[in-house]
RNA sequence: GGCGCGGUCGCCAAGUGGCAAGGCCGAGGUCUGCAAAACCUCUAUCGGCGGUUCGAUUCCGCCCCGCGCCUCCA
């Protein structure tokens, strides 16, 4: 399979340069409140590139941090009065629910940079024995830029401009002199302990010139550098974010990683673009914020909601709309349909669709099949577009489908790779769930139907579709459905 | 200002130097008392202007519009 890589800013092959694993790293989130949609819009296609990746025979590794130390998980604690702990387990918590809601395969190995201290610690000092970082005027240590030629080649930033930018894009002065450091460009590998940081403190790097260990925390890109290094090597295959991590999180892993270790870090970038709500970026004020918890709540399907993050080349904007979803879950409905038809045509089970019972056909045997564009597509840099475009397409096809028991465990390994899931589209509500009365009213339009007094059966449907429920027939009887 | 992405049917969204995928919504039809479901059918010359070409939505140039990043936001 080929995917764009930041780095050369082209479309490459992927490869494990072990030949046996495929090695990736993605940056987690940072449990400090509920990951919103954006959030997740990026670990979706991460998960794709994890699923398409296994299908491709390429034996992915997966390791993708939770940053549990950061100066919104501290002040974050502080104001629920709960330890650093306590605070950051609550949302990690939420945070593994709401992937498994969106069907997420959980990383290999996912740690934790407050368990990581040690490593962090042992690269800060290289970097200082090195010469490529400093103890500022305030304590703390930072990295030097400009030791590191190689600066800014993954972001295409030239260091210079860097050091002329005085404002950003919504034109606030840059807080260049908020830290005591010699560069505006230069970062902190290793915070000081500050009052406000309470209890949250380590002993961290010895200072060169007292030799005593500064006390304080790890700084953002450093804890990235140092669980990759341990669990994937100092070298290794790939490493995916949100593209607003290629500057300067991304940038600084590189700088940290390479400086400290001689060796190139990561081989091949991806950078996932964010998405829009309502055409604007995602603000609270703006009404336009959405968790996973907010569109259940609206009523809407987890599966629905994974099925729009993934619908879009995650190389383009992708616009979260309300009507989109809804959108969504009707496709997810005529899918579920689709597979059923599929099933039966191929004398296969549906529980043995959804269980182990039928394998998943390998890409081989994919490529047999009408599928074989869609998986192509997934191939071609991930274009999750065109692989739901080409399955709708195949499936549209599969009456005159010779082998159909082939085609299904093609759609399997389809469905498998993309993480999306069918809705049953026969939902209706559980007969625990339906009030007496309402039962017997829908029973009583069913004597009208049989008694052929269309009048009264028209009456009483309405008078459920006030109550707020919808009757629909079968040819022996009827279910109801609440609107 | 620097770097980058994008403007394709009402909405979302693929794609190609030579008849413009797919999904949602909508319309018409078949079928059922009605309704729903199901099935069938239908809906675009691709931001604008030039250029290259036998031929461009696809390549080049310019312009217009939208968006992202430019120090802690996936």
């Amino acid at each position: 399979m080929r995917l764009y890589d930041t780095l050369t800013r082209s479309v490459l092959p992927l490869f494990a340069s072990d030949g046996k694993r495929l090695r990736f790293y993605a940056c987690g989130p940072t449990v400090y409140g509920p990951a919103h949609i954006g959030n997740f819009r990026t670990f979706s296609l991460v998960d794709v590139l994890r699923r398409t990746s296994e299908v491709a025979g390429l034996n992915p590794f997966y390791v993708r941090n939770i940053t549990d130390v950061d100066d919104k998980t501290i002040k974050g604690s502080a104001k629920d009065g709960v330890p650093l702990t306590a605070f950051t387990e609550k949302w990690t918590k939420k945070f593994h629910e709401d992937c498994a809601r969106l069907n997420l395969i959980a990383p290999d190995v996912e740690p934790r940079a407050t368990t990581h201290i040690a490593e962090q610690v042992a690269i800060v000092e290289k970097l200082l024995a090195k010469g490529y970082a400093y103890v500022g005027g305030d304590g703390s240590v930072y990295y030097k830029v400009a030791a590191f030629k190689d600066y800014g080649k993954l972001s295409h930033f030239h260091p210079e401009e860097l050091v002329t930018q005085e404002t950003n894009s919504a034109g606030k002065a840059n807080a260049a002199d908020e830290y005591d450091r010699d560069h505006v460009a230069d970062f902190a590998l290793w915070k000081a302990a500050k009052d406000e940081d309470g209890q949250v403190r380590w002993e961290g790097p010895k200072d060169p010139a007292s030799g005593t260990p500064i006390i304080g925390r790890p700084g953002w890109h450093l804890e990235c550098s140092a669980m990759s290094a341990k669990y994937l090597g100092e070298s290794f295959d790939l490493h995916a974010g949100g593209e607003d991590l290629c500057f300067p999180h991304h940038e600084n892993e590189i700088a940290q990683s390479e400086a400290a270790n001689g060796v190139p870090f990561a081989r091949h970038w991806m950078h996932c673009v964010h998405l829009l709500a309502e055409g604007k970026k995602m603000s609270k004020s703006l009404g336009n914020f959405y968790t996973l918890a907010d569109l259940l709540e609206k009523g809407f399907d987890a599966r629905a909601v994974k099925y729009l993050l993934v619908s879009v080349h995650y190389r383009a904007q992708l616009n979260f709309t309300l009507d989109s979803v809804k959108g969504a879950e009707s496709a997810m409905r005529r899918l579920d349909k689709a597979v059923n038809a599929l099933c039966a045509k191929a004398g296969v089970d549906r529980a043995a669709f959804e269980g182990d019972a039928l394998p998943r056909a390998s890409a081989e045997e994919v490529a047999k099949t009408s599928f074989a564009p869609a998986l192509d597509s997934l191939f071609d840099d991930l274009n999750t577009a065109a692989a739901l475009g080409a399955m709708w397409e195949a499936l549209k096809n599969e009456k005159s489908a010779a082998d159909a028991k082939a085609e299904l465990a093609a759609l399997k390994t389809i469905l498998y790779a993309l993480g999306i899931q069918p809705i049953p589209a026969k939902d209706e509500a559980p007969a625990s769930d339906i009030p007496e009365e309402v039962k017997a009213l829908a029973e009583a339009r069913w004597e009208a139907k049989k008694a052929k007094d269309w009048a009264k059966a028209d009456t009483l449907r309405k008078e459920l579709t006030a109550k707020g429920w919808t009757i629909l027939d079968r040819k022996d009887g009827f279910d109801l459905k609440k609107n």
